[in-house]
DNA sequence: CCGTTCCTGAACAGATTGTTCAGGAAAGGT
DNA sequence: ACCTTTCCTGAACAATCTGTTCAGGAACGG
């Protein structure tokens, strides 16, 4: 495998490849696309696809390293109280609508998701941390779990639908259904 | 395509084609599994297996549909009506837990957990549409997203988890999660 | 017992994957 | 400008999987 950084050859191949799966995900979804049509579109030759990657699986997870890496520089900090990252991530992912619609929506893999998942567990971590309310009597852990799985479903179903929703309206959504029971759940919290 | 319901051959030949690919599954997860594999598994000609169906994936919606119908006659009411498929789907997963590990975990792939969020917002569509509160001003569907989001994001992590959790407990989290703000969304629920 | 329906299994065209290799092209340093 | 290293090419290849076809045999239901 040729190295990484160094040829100017590499980072041309290696850019048209990425930049190949992505634009082929937004017409098929990520299932339907074939290392062939990669190589093609790509406009490469074969032997050298397999040269960067083993894989159509390696080519995605470089890219959301990529964009690992752009969301973390743009994270902000929630200001009002419980689920206030939730404004925020709507906000973000609305300005990045078409990459998060062909990374997290109905075509997108699964591995897209359990990374994302992952992130959003922490910032909803941090924040149910934050409360000085009591200690709930359920596993935190799972706490955790169910609000990210609301969030998660909320952002791919806006991602996929014509979305005539705002990103105040979505955390609306998020707020009120999750708000009260995790208000019981840590104690009364004032907004 | 043969008669589903009339001939004993048909009911024999897809219920083989249905244990093979479960079977599979466990094995090797359901991405890896392919159409030649759950032949030679069933032991039966390849021409039969197109007969019945057109997709290793349409057999795996049948076997869901199944789940599906289990889950609706199992469903009891909950404290406040709502979410009453509950406690019956995590009782339902700790006793499949293999298969359903399997279903929804880290091998499961996209397809499945896109028919279960399917299977899983049907129930309760459902259940929502039974309660005789006020319409919420929030769209139902977001609210079914998320509440879906919820139970699937809970599944997961059960099933993959080391599970100290009963079903019960399970059903309680998800409850007090998600109960407090749907009494809010619909009007006041009386227990 | 008999007409209907189903299963068989081989054979087939087409796609896709991942590898190999020799020769040409571009890169980076001196 | 030169030269050595590194990369890209693209065709050829074996292997696997898919989905279809078809004629003959087997099982079914009545």
């Amino acid at each position: 495998m040729p190295d990484v950084a160094a040829d100017r050859r590499v980072r041309r191949t290696r850019a048209a490849i990425q930049r190949a799966l992505l634009a082929l995900m937004a017409e098929k979804g990520y299932e339907a696309v074939t290392a062939t049509d990669i190589i093609e579109r790509a406009d490469i030759g074969r032997s050298t696809f397999y040269t960067h990657f083993t894989d159509k699986q390696h080519v995605l997870y470089d890219s959301l390293d990529d964009l690992g890496d752009f969301l973390r520089d743009q994270r902000r900090p929630g200001h009002d109280g419980v689920l206030g990252f939730g404004l925020a991530l709507f906000e973000h992912v609305d300005e990045q609508r078409d990459l998060v619609r062909v990374l997290l929506g109905r075509r997108g893999g699964r591995v897209v998701q359990d990374r994302v998942a992952h992130l959003l567990a922490e910032l909803v971590r941090e924040d149910l941390a934050a409360l000085d309310g009591p200690a709930p009597d359920v596993p935190l852990d799972l706490v955790v779990t169910g609000v990210v799985g609301t969030y998660l479903a909320l952002l791919r179903t806006w991602a996929d639908s014509g979305t005539t929703w705002t990103p105040a309206e979505m955390d609306d959504v998020a707020r009120r259904l999750l708000g009260p029971g995790l208000a019981a759940l840590f104690g009364p919290v004032t907004a």
